[in-house]
Formats: structure tokens, C-alpha cells, sequence
RNA sequence: GUGGGUGUAGCUCAAAUGGUUAGAGUGCCGGGUUGUGGCCCCGGAGGUUGAGGGUUCAAGUCCCUUCACUCACCCCA
């Protein structure tokens, strides 16, 4: 009989890489919270309109990656391909903007695109996602970008940059679309294929295409920041200079884009060169229409979502991240000492020493093999012999110097003589 | 969804033009005389060569199908 596999795009997170989870998602907790954000944990299933409205129809996410079905035959279900609109669905559903008409609230968890798999992209991948609801501020948009900045450079994160755009709001984007439009259809045929499709389709994305001669017909095309109306306007030279307070200095890609009606204003990413083509870490914007989208009052509302599989890729492992080593190793001689250690050994875990012991019923020599592989700093030795005599002994694996101590008192004994050596117990 | 590449022990890889019981390193288990790790030495286990079909006297090697992985397009985290 075959093995079962995972399904695929979806990939099982293992022990020595679980550490560099656990160290990002409780760096992220400590970063986000000192930034008075809140966690919000929301269901990974939700009715599938929720998405169609909150992402949007003609979107490539809604028309072709999404896991959905029939439950029941009565209603559509689908696994979330992001957590925003969940969000901002629980936010509306509680009316959290009747207690307070400011919400920062974050959440970590998996997310299902039904795309083919490739580097730095799966079905099932993980997001850290942060939104603040309630206020349009541009001191609140650059905040969110100061927070971000933060993490990033507290996860140890190389060689990152950050660009950043406006896109307008339904006053000012429909001229800059008209004329983005018009602009193109005098260039239509020195454009690609994909980017004349796109001109239908979502006009605002031939600025992503790759192609040398599509970019050089892009040049001279009107610029979005050019059209924006005074508010918009005023809102990114703020959002701007209170970067700029803040020392970070981003790029301006006026080509980046949300290609959605309630995507207003600030859009940012950050990118890197070492993801191959799927280059952005995360992504975010400010979309003050999408909580009037969702039937709920006109919000406001930005957030991020940082892409964790593609973050976790560009972190080098430390020790900080790997499994931590036991703090030492019980190896034992007979079944008398066998019922010692395994009573001293669950007694010490108890008050936070991480001890191993071999219930294998090997060698001592084996035990001693395994306490090196482990790396125990430290092995107690227990036979039947000691335990006649009441004593124990003790190894410092590293001199490879060994005492003989008192059965009487070991527990405390053992407690003293690791938290002496500088040993951080809990 | 489209196109390219790759599938041989747990892992990293070998097996010239098809030709005996598919090898190595590493890892794992054990041993190197009484109850002591690392280095070293010795031994052992572990593979229906991704799966299914075909060509052939003979297939890990060639052909087809399928699955998986991977890279790129598309799109995005």
C-alpha cells in the first residue's frame, strides 16, 4: 500500500525549522503589541461571498485560486486566501467601532491559493497580518510603516527595500485611468500580448510587466501621483514626510498598483532580490472603501500582510531560533536506577531543566553517545552500584570531569549546580 | 492554467554507448572485553531505481502515460 502524501503545494513545517517559526511569530507579538496592537484570530472558512465582495470579482484570486465548495449543497464555503477581509468581516460583525472607534489588530495563520506551486509560493502559506481601522491619518499609515521597518530589521532581515505609491481615490483615479488608457491605445502595437490583454482587463498592471520594450514604451505614460487630487494629494506628502521623520527613506514606484475600486491612497511593498520572482516579502495599502463594501459603515482602514514562508526563507537560522539543548542527560544501570532516574528526571523537567534519559535499555556507552549527540552539557550517571551507595555521578561532558555526588538532596544539588554554571532555568 | 528541468537508501549523490546479486559518503543501530561520549577502526540494517504500461534476450538507463518536486510565465505573500 502507498504511502499517503501531503497534498499538494502543501507543506509540512519540521522541528528544527519550527524554531525559526516560533522565534518570528513571538518577535512579531512583542513588535506589534508595543505598537498597541491587539490579536484577533478569525476562522480560516468563511461564506464565500465575504470574499468575492472583500477581494474583489474580477480579481485573479477570486476568478481562478480559490478552495471552495458545497456545503451541504446549500452554501458556498471557502478556505481564506487572505485575512483581511476576514477581519474586517469579525470587525464589522462585533461592531468594534462602537467601542472604540479605533481598532489595531493583528493576526498569524495560514492562508489557501489554489495557484500551480514554485519558489516562495504554495497553497497553503502563512501570513502575519496588521490592520488599524478607524482613522485615515497619514501619520497612521507611516506608524504602520515605522512598525514594519522595525520588525523587519529585528528579524535580522538583509537587504530589503521599500517602495511605495498613492493611488488615488474614486475622485481623482477614473482621469488618471482615462487618460492611462488612451495613452495605450496609441501604443498598442509595440505593446506585448499579455499587456494588450491587460489593457482590458486591468490597465493599471501593465507598469508590472517585466518586458524591456513594454517598459520603454512606458516612460513617457502619464503617472498616477500626477493626477492626484488635493486631499490624496496632501495625504501622501505627509505620509512622505513623516517617513522621513522617522529616517526611512522608500522609493517611489509609481507603477505599483491594486487594481481594485476601493484601494485608495498609500500602497507599499517591500521587495527582495533573493526570492527569485516572487520577490515581494509583503505587501499592503490603505483601502478606506472596502468596510462599506462589506455592508458595513464607511471605515477607513490600511493594513499589511507579510508573506512568513518567504520572510522565514531570507533568515539565516541562529541559536536563538534552533531547538534549545537539554540542559543535561540522565544515563542509568539497572532497573534499580532505572526507577531513580526516571522519577529524578520528570522531577527536574518539572521545575524547567530539559533532561533527557534513554529508556532504550542500552549500553551505557550507547547513553554517553546519545547524551554527546544531544549535546548535553552535562550527564549524570546512575547504576545500580551508585544507588547501593547513595551516590551519583556527575559528568561535565565538555572537560569530561566527573564527581561523585549524594544521592541525599541530588534534586537540589543538580538545581545549584546548573543555575551556578550560568544555565537560565525558567 | 501554460512551458522547461528533475525523480536511484532517511539525506547528498555514483552506476560510459541498455549487459551479472544497484554502489559511496553521511545519518541510523551495534561492537572495538568488566559500567563512560566526541576522534579513529570494524560490522549491520536500510532501495519492488516515484508509479503504471511498452520495446528488448536483457531496462536505473530507451518510449508512452501518470504522479510528485522544481524553475519560469500568469499572479501574488
Amino acid at each position: 500500500m502507498d504511502t499517503i502524501q501531503a497534498v499538494r503545494g502543501f507543506k509540512d513545517i519540521l522541528p528544527p525549522e519550527t524554531g525559526k517559526w516560533q522565534f518570528i511569530e513571538r518577535l512579531a507579538r512583542e513588535v506589534f503589541t508595543d505598537f498597541g496592537f491587539l490579536e484577533i484570530r478569525v476562522p480560516i472558512l468563511e461564506k464565500t461571498e465575504l470574499f468575492r465582495r472583500g477581494i474583489g470579482e474580477a480579481t485573479d484570486i477570486v476568478e481562478k485560486e480559490m478552495y471552495t465548495f458545497l456545503d451541504r449543497g446549500d452554501e458556498y464555503l471557502t478556505l481564506r486566501p487572505e485575512a483581511t477581509a476576514s477581519i474586517l468581516r469579525a470587525y464589522l460583525e462585533h461592531t468594534l467601532y462602537a467601542a472604540d472607534p479605533i481598532a489595531r489588530l493583528f493576526t498569524i495563520g495560514p492562508m489557501f491559493r489554489r495557484e500551480r506551486p514554485q519558489k516562495g509560493r504554495l497553497r497553503q502559506f502563512h501570513q502575519l497580518d496588521a490592520e488599524i481601522l478607524g482613522i485615515d491619518d497619514p501619520r497612521v499609515d507611516a506608524e504602520l510603516i515605522v512598525m514594519l521597518m522595525h520588525f523587519l530589521v529585528r528579524a535580522g532581515l538583509p537587504d530589503i527595500h521599500l517602495e511605495i505609491n498613492s493611488l488615488g481615490c474614486p475622485d481623482c483615479r477614473p482621469a488618471f485611468r482615462d487618460r492611462l488608457i488612451t495613452f495605450l491605445a496609441g501604443k498598442q502595437t509595440a505593446l506585448c500580448e499579455d499587456c494588450r490583454r491587460r489593457m482590458l482587463s486591468n490597465p493599471l498592471r501593465i507598469f508590472d510587466c517585466k518586458l524591456e520594450t513594454c517598459r520603454e514604451q512606458l516612460l513617457s505614460a502619464p503617472k498616477i501621483l500626477d493626477f492626484l487630487c488635493p486631499p490624496c494629494d496632501t495625504h501622501f506628502q505627509t505620509f512622505r514626510k513623516y517617513l522621513s521623520i522617522a529616517d526611512i527613506t522608500p522609493s517611489i514606484n509609481a507603477g505599483m498598483v491594486r487594481g481594485l475600486d476601493y484601494y485608495t491612497r498609500t500602497a507599499f511593498e517591500v521587495t527582495t532580490g533573493a526570492l527569485g520572482a516572487q520577490n515581494a516579502v509583503l505587501g499592503g495599502g490603505r483601502y478606506n472603501g472596502l468596510a462599506r463594501e462589506l455592508g458595513g459603515p464607511d471605515i477607513p482602514g490600511i493594513g499589511f500582510a507579510i508573506g512568513l514562508e518567504r520572510l522565514l526563507s531570507l533568515i539565516e537560522p541562529n541559536d536563538a531560533q534552533l531547538s534549545p539543548v537539554p540542559h543535561l542527560f540522565v544515563a542509568f544501570l539497572g532497573d534499580q536506577a532505572g526507577r531513580v532516574a526516571f522519577d529524578l528526571a520528570n522531577g527536574l523537567r518539572k521545575v524547567g531543566i530539559r533532561t533527557e534519559v534513554d529508556y532504550a535499555g542500552r549500553s551505557l556507552k550507547s547513553q554517553m553517545r546519545r547524551a554527546n549527540k544531544l549535546n548535553c552539557p552535562y550527564t549524570l550517571i546512575l547504576g545500580d552500584r551508585e544507588i547501593a551507595a547513595g551516590e551519583v555521578q556527575w559528568r561535565d561532558m565538555r572537560s569530561s570531569l566527573q564527581e561523585t555526588l549524594p544521592l541525599d538532596g541530588l534534586f537540589e544539588t543538580i538545581r545549584g549546580k546548573l543555575l551556578e554554571k550560568g544555565q537560565t532555568l525558567v
